[in-house]
DNA sequence: ATGAAAGCGCTAACAG
DNA sequence: CTGTTAGCGCTTTCAT
């Protein structure tokens, strides 16, 4: 049975050990000069009682909450995964808590989960993209915490940034395609401009498709971002069917790209022989399908690990200025394409 | 720049709006008894204040904070993550957030976790699994508010259930195969215990075996859990190895079955034709794989909408008692098996 | 529909 | 190393 009544304070635990609350205070806290007898005695007290630190109290008084809020598109997305990841890993030493949310691709749905966070104190904000709302770029900007904008370089920052060039990234697989002689590329991405890294990603294709005076219009539409394996999959047969003659074509993720990895397998054309494929954020299944697949590596724990030690760093005070951290994408040259 | 004067409370708007303190309060929420007209007006004066509602006060004072913690056993995994999308948006409209933290498979670490999250005050606390340290245990049926395990079938639940049993779930596939003639059948796995969920697919596979009067020994252990797509092809490898003679593998995971599948297709083996392989979880990789694998849903979405619906209802008293919600998983019987 | 007083459980600030 | 006092910004409770 859970027990109705109240829940033991520090004030009963002061009691019981015979000093006062505030020495209770300081000895749940580290580097805090408690004698480690009483430390010992009153943490056993603590545990004996059931006592339980609230937090809640402790935030209000202190004005520390000693959260970090984070904002991702997708919690089901491996590479948004992995920089919560190395941000969670970077932040727990410093006993730094993630508050978590997504916005489902959706910056309106981001201005109201950022306010949402907001109201929760956090320490600072870690955010995804450099596209907000006016508004909720207002509240970022008054929030009076450090804001960190990921997984882009946006022009105007709203603070510091730890992020890479989604269209350079792609403009790089591009000239490696041409540079082999391979002009007739496609590009198979999300049909909506919600997911702005994946629009991003299109641009960079286009501008340089045209830097090489080469045709850009091999566009394939394949649903509502973020686009499923299957939905990578189905554009991948209308890339067939209508174009048969493209040499190449860059998906939007390696997701998809798998998707149209299997499309090719069940028609029986041949990867790379007939056409290459190439994927983008070096997701596992990239590394162990046959073929593998030629994708770009966004490092995004490190994105994650970067930011962590840039919030460590401010509030230590050994960084003040905005930072503007650039994380150098990799491309990888897999089985996939040739 | 951020103004570095101290941001403005409901103090200040209330002064400004000409209201008193109280009433901005009631402004702020719903179903309160407040005006229209002095509502609009004491939002629009915090507006233009930039005055952000503060949770932390709030929560001391009203011993509510509308968090509901979840622990998962990895961020990076589409199952949980499918379990914290349906709880989240079960939770959402009630304005319930998830706290959410990962264990990385390790109880130990879930005790370490669980205690930091009580101490946040969350109003209800969902973990995965059945198995806690003696400490967590106690933690938790102190807490003083619901308990939701999941994943699992605990024998002594600490609270309500939301789960099935593992175990079941692959005796289910041994049973398929076994009718279908298919009797050698292998089992890849972690090598260690940590992820239990995993140890109850293999205890089940064993049991099956068993009663069927077949030989269980076929184990092939593939590292450190979570196992990866890479681990399971190393595992097939071996597999293929040691007892060529299998006729089918079960593996812990849709990943891990991917991988050994990949492993297959590398050496030029026939799938399902000369070994079929199973998978655990329907994670998409398996829906569009070629073949397609065979594998088992959980309904991972179901489980977290399930435990939202749950909370809900114990807050509103629609539940009292302790429940124990079954969920049924779907044998997929496809491509990668006979 | 609105207001006044009190206090949630901790800790900053100061004292010793 | 330990204690005292006051108060963080809200909301409960009780009025009107």
């Amino acid at each position: 049975m859970t027990t109705p009544r109240k829940p033991p304070t520090m004030a009963d635990v002061a009691r019981v050990a015979g000093v006062s609350p505030m020495t209770v205070s300081r000895a749940f806290k580290q580097d805090t000069s408690v004698s480690e007898a009483t430390r010992g005695a009153i943490l056993k007290v603590a545990e004996d009682l059931g006592y339980v630190f609230d937090s809640t109290a402790s935030n209000l008084r202190s004005q520390r909450t000693n959260f970090v809020a984070v904002t991702i598109p997708s919690i089901n997305n491996a590479n948004f995964a992995d920089t919560v990841g190395g941000l969670s890993d970077g932040l727990k030493e410093r006993g730094l808590q993630i508050l978590l949310g997504y916005t489902n691709y959706d910056i309106v749905e981001e201005e109201r989960l950022i306010e949402q966070l907001l109201r929760r104190r956090p320490e600072a904000i870690v955010v995804t993209g450099g596209r907000h709302t006016e508004r909720a770029r207002r509240l970022l900007e008054n929030a009076g915490i450090p804001v960190i904008e990921t997984w882009d370089l946006p022009e105007a920052p709203l603070g510091h940034v730890v992020g890479f060039s989604n269209a350079d990234a792609v403009r790089g697989m591009v000239d490696h395609f041409v540079a082999r002689g391979v002009t007739r590329i496609a590009f198979i991405g999300g049909d909506a401009d919600r997911d702005t890294r994946g629009t991003d990603r299109r641009s960079g294709f286009i501008a340089a498709m045209r830097a090489h005076g080469l045709d850009a219009s091999r566009l394939i539409a394949a649903g509502a971002p973020p686009i499923s394996m299957r939905e990578g999959a189905d554009a991948m047969g209308r890339l067939l069917d209508s174009l048969p003659d493209t040499q190449a074509v860059i998906c939007v993720s390696d997701l998809s790209a798998f998707g149209a990895l299997t499309e090719c397998q069940r028609r029986g054309v041949d990867v790379p022989g007939r056409i290459s494929i190439a994927g983008f954020g070096d997701y596992e299944i990239g590394a162990v399908s046959v073929p593998t697949l030629t994708t770009i590596n966004p490092f995004p724990r490190d994105i994650g690990a970067r930011a962590a030690g840039l919030i460590v760093d401010l509030f230590s005070g050994a960084q003040t200025d905005p930072a503007r951290i650039e994380i150098e994408p990799e491309l990888l040259v897999r089985g996939s394409s040739v």
